[in-house]
DNA sequence: TCCCGTCTCACCCCTTAGGGTGATGTCGGC
DNA sequence: GCCGACATCACCCTAAGGGGTGAGACGGGA
């Protein structure tokens, strides 16, 4: 019989090497590709079979997300064990939603690395601790998720919000909307009644704080 | 003779480990120590003599940085090479200011790295590609330099700015700061001459362009 | 010593913004 | 056809914000 097959894909090369070594070492474990981004992985996905896929979040060409939503749709059975630096809030919800079997930090300890390979492979997960707690926190929250912090707004509100996110005055909204001033007051006014927030301001620091706005959503 | 006298100082154990067994390969180098903080790093190079100190920039306990700068003052022979998983461009500088004497990127391959301590342990530098490339932009563009995008401001107008940047209203700023209205008017009028922004609105959303507000400096 | 920058405050002005109420017209669904 | 949700607009009022000017106090540097 042979071992559980694996493939490592991290943009690192030096980590590739290490990980080979350490999961070599373990004789239920056969490394049988790696490769340093999530387009190469999902190649190979496509032309063997794999057990676990040991995979990097963030990599250049494909994230490790997007890889892992695309292996789950191709090679279901396949199993993806995500590994990352940080146990970054919002991946690992991301990561687990796109089908990944486990969430590793990096500073996971070598035998635990291969036992959570094995877990895997057999159909079971594998959370680092604070993965757990993230994870843990996250249903806790779901009631108060926020599927896209504009719940609620109607068309010509979201279109309003965005506006007054990039500091637009009324005067330069009603201009831009081809709109009479009091309509976009009301407009403004459902706005700040329905996101429950004071002023204009806040619905700057609003838009900030729920990503709404991208970087360069410039005013001008 | 013995080799060069390394030190890796990481938090994720696993990096040490392969980290080791690439550098232990090479017959020039000798790893001497490893740990998982800053903190630990200096209460090494205090006890013993080292070359070289292979040191990655984000760690709890003490960063990169300031672990470096330390090292450097109380053993300046010993050389300092970062290594790090981006080449932040922010911590490049405050880096190579503290006194590293080089600067990798993880993506590093195994026979480079050997190369890059020996280097520094010669007394020469070793930047990765990129990052030397970062470093030549920086001095490049000195002149231009923005150190906190605030220039200018006095120390009270950027402490008003910090409170116009959450969302706080002139009067809830006049009772935080217990100065009458008409001042917190002075100073606000003073912010926007100088930053040149046409009112509280936009002075949140150049807060968060310029990467001044901590998220979750929130409102409140 | 005098001067300059900073911080403080006051008064006046006008514009903008927020809030309340109510009235159209349109569209889609029951 | 009726009703509800939306979008549009009007008029009113008050509060908050932005702009101009000037002035007293304080501290540090030329």
């Amino acid at each position: 019989m042979t071992g559980i097959r694996v493939m490592l894909v991290d943009d690192q090369e030096l980590l590739r090497a290490s990980l080979r070594t350490v999961l070599s070492a373990d004789e239920r474990i056969e490394v049988t590709h790696d490769v340093g981004n999530g387009i190469d992985a999902i190649e190979v996905v496509r032309r063997h079979r794999l057990d676990v896929v040991l995979m990097d979040i963030r990599m250049p060409r494909m994230d490790g997300v997007a890889a892992t939503a695309e292996i789950a749709r191709i090679a279901p059975a396949t199993r993806v064990l995500m590994l990352t630096t940080f146990d970054d809030d919002e991946l690992v919800v991301a990561a687990i939603r796109a089908g990944a079997s486990g969430y590793l930090t990096k500073d996971v300890r070598p035998a635990a690395l291969a036992q959570a390979v094995c877990d895997v492979a057999s159909g079971t997960s594998a959370l680092a601790p604070g993965v757990a707690a993230t994870i843990l926190d996250f249903v806790r929250q779901v009631p108060a998720r926020r599927t896209t912090a504009l719940e609620g707004l109607t068309r010509r509100e979201v279109e309003i919000f965005g506006l007054l996110a990039r500091g637009k005055s009324n005067s330069e909204i009603c201009a831009e909307l081809v709109l009479s001033e009091n309509t976009v007051k009301s407009h403004v006014r459902a706005v700040l009644q329905k996101l429950n927030l004071r002023d204009r301001v806040h619905v700057v620091i609003y838009a900030y704080e729920n990503g709404l706005v991208g970087r360069n959503d410039l005013p001008d």
